[in-house]
RNA sequence: GUCCUCGUAGCUCAGCAGGAUAGAGCAUCAGUUUCCUAAACUGAGGGCCACUGGUUCGAAUCCAGUCGGGGACACCA
């Protein structure tokens, strides 16, 4: 439960009550109204703004209408206290044993804890990672292969119905370079010295095995051929062979896709030709010359008149091209094609997660995507910001040109998945990330995946302890085995012991939980959960240590089970909200530090 | 020249669709280990939220402009 948005509810009623009786207009508009944790613990557990949204409808001062709302949420057998504050907050704290009661809820859910139904199963379409087919993926790729990844995961416990999807870029003029560059590698295999590979053409070393496997295939069938007949075999089985690595590499990262969709094939399916007939029939498509672009002209640049999408009248600052000169569609017009067919696969939800050299992109594809639906479907464009590597605060050098670049592969075996994984996901997207190979596997503070990890080692090393200690002992008359320390078992823990500042601070932050998966995943923003988690750490940790200047707040205490089994459902329950966050993420809780 | 994006403590970053006295970590300084993992914790100092206007009960947050970092700018993908 979002105790947060259970509360709002509970305001909204009782304002709906008011309203009944004649004390306050009726139709208040009550979507403004939020109910969240104050910035300030000491103002209370809970903090709506209702009166001050509401002062203009209902003609009332802020306090005066606070007033009205107050003596309703005293009588709320959850609350304790009530108060008004500053400009007309109301301030509310609840009783002890609500907070306590959370814990049976994450006890009993377990890691679903924090899973929602605010998605109510709307379809949705993450379109992530859509590295052109023409080699390994490298760290660029990666973050965008986690955010993607990350954010479905996301949506995913926020209850909506998620389609994870790449978008194959087979059909430009890249795949005709690769089907070359295959070629000459095709020809090496068969022992010609091909020397340096020509400017213009993919150098890496990726494509030898590429090559060979066509020449023991083939033999030297197309040795002699001409371009025409063996590009179109070179190329797809290049794109093959690529998808294969690019696959391997994302499930090196553990990221996987529900639907792959090739631009070929939806040229061929003659998709793009009705996608454009579409918008032609609305009047959206026009032939016309465009302005030269500002400040730097293109050496070839000459005014040609155009096909083009009427994309201005959609937000977009110019009207952008559909044909090449040559007639073929442009990669946005088959793009425009794709969302439609995306749309109509059942998600009028879009999002995109795209590199950071694609900003310039995201207005014309919204347009499109608003154009082509007629309003009806909406398009989230994610952009990942550049990842910059170090190696112990210097730079790794990376250079595509010589075909030697920082693959993800060779990350992931460097520092392996979950660091990868959590990283990547430490900052906003739209945030570049240094990423330091000596610092992500440090195990200190300063490391967000080693403390987070650390915590809920510390608490499953509890629970094992707990255990160990216990089991077989008696004390004060009452037995205490393992079988006590289930989580179904300490559901039905006394927990009014649970009393310290600092024990129901935990557990308020734990309980914080779904109405931030509800945050996070409507905003589209994973990376508070990054942050969230750590704060969650930190608050255990803290309550670890605590017990160290005062044994009376340790987890485990001999001589008092019930204290103990209270306190045992609190190490579970972080445990639990940590694994939870952690799932999302894609990362596997460690169980134990080594 | 246009568009996008970022600008918050010395450094790296949060700030939850406008709210109360702007928060963490690192670094600095001062403390805490016979005890559930000290690989941790507690406390202190450190800020004109780039700047200037505007919107309103109220702005780090929204709008306009200025300055600075990054990115993109017909017929590439």
């Amino acid at each position: 439960m979002n105790v947060f948005a259970f509360f709002r509810s509970e305001i909204i009623r009782l304002l709906d009550g008011l309203a009944a009786a004649g004390t306050l207009p009726a139709g208040l508009d009550h979507s403004r109204i939020v109910v969240e944790p104050p910035r300030e613990a000491a103002h209370g557990d809970m903090s709506s703004n209702a009166a001050m949204v509401l002062t203009k409808q209902a003609g009332l001062p802020p306090r005066a209408l606070a007033e009205l709302v107050v003596d309703g949420l005293r009588a709320h057998p959850a609350v304790s206290e009530v108060s008004i504050a500053g400009p007309g907050f109301i301030n509310w704290r609840l009783a002890d044993n609500f907070w306590q009661e959370r814990l049976r809820e994450i006890l009993a859910a377990g890691i679903a804890y924090g899973d929602s139904k605010v998605g109510a199963g709307a379809a949705i379409n993450v379109e992530y990672v859509s590295a052109n087919p023409t080699g390994p993926m490298h760290v660029g790729h990666a973050r965008g292969a986690v955010f993607g990844d990350a954010l479905a995961g996301l949506l995913d416990k926020a209850g909506f119905s998620v389609c994870r999807e790449y978008y194959i870029n087979d059909a430009g003029a890249q795949v005709d370079v690769l089907a070359r560059s295959t070629y000459l590698r095709y020809r090496e295999a068969l022992g010609e010295t091909i020397g340096e590979i020509p400017a213009g053409l993919y150098p890496g070393d990726y494509l030898k095995p590429v090559g060979a496997a066509l020449a023991a295939r083939d033999g030297n069938k197309w040795l002699e051929a001409p371009e025409s007949q063996w590009l179109p075999e070179f190329r797809g089985f290049a794109i093959a062979a690529m998808m294969a690595l690019i696959r391997e590499d994302l499930s090196l990262l553990g990221v996987h896709h529900d639907v792959f969709t090739s631009e070929r094939s939806l040229h061929e399916a003659g998709a793009v030709d009705q996608a454009l007939a579409t918008l032609e029939a609305d009047g959206l498509v026009y032939t016309g010359v465009l302005e030269p672009p500002k400040g730097k002209t293109p050496e070839d640049w000459e005014p040609r008149p155009q096909t083009l999408f009427a994309a201005t009248r959609f937000g977009d600052d110019v009207d952008r091209p559909l044909k090449k000169s040559d007639g073929s569609w442009t990669y946005f017009a088959a793009d425009i094609a794709y969302h439609l067919d995306k749309i109509r696969r059942g998600s009028p939800q879009l999002i995109d997660v795209l590199g950071a050299d694609h900003g310039g992109y995201v207005k014309r594809m919204q347009a499109a995507v608003v154009a082509i639906s007629g309003g009806k479907a909406s398009l989230d464009c994610k952009i990942c910001q550049l990842v910059h590597l170090y190696q112990g605060g210097e730079p790794v050098k990376m250079s595509k040109r010589s075909g030697s670049f920082v693959t993800l592969r060779d990350v992931v075996e460097e520092v392996g998945r979950d660091i990868v994984r959590f990283m990547m996901l430490t900052r906003r997207n739209d945030q570049t990330i240094d990423f330091d190979f000596a610092k992500v596997i440090e195990q200190s503070r300063d490391n967000p995946v080693w403390y987070v990890q650390y915590a809920h080692a510390r608490a499953q090393s509890v629970l094992r302890n707990a255990a160990q200690a216990q089991d077989g002992q008696a004390q004060n008359g009452e037995s205490f085995d393992s079988s006590d320390l289930t989580p179904a078992r300490l559901e039905k823990a006394e927990l009014s012991a649970l009393v310290d500042p600092a024990e129901l601070a935990l557990i308020r932050l734990l309980a914080g939980w779904p109405r931030l998966v509800e945050g996070a995943a409507e905003a589209h923003e994973p990376h508070r959960i990054a942050f969230y988690l750590g704060e969650v750490a930190a608050s255990f940790h803290g309550l670890w240590n605590k017990g160290k200047d005062d044994a009376g707040l340790r987890f485990i205490i001999a001589e008092d089970k019930p204290k103990t089994l209270a306190r045992l459902a609190l190490v579970q329950s972080v445990a639990f909200v940590i694994a939870s966050g952690l799932k999302v993420f894609g990362v596997t809780p460690v169980m134990e530090m080594r």
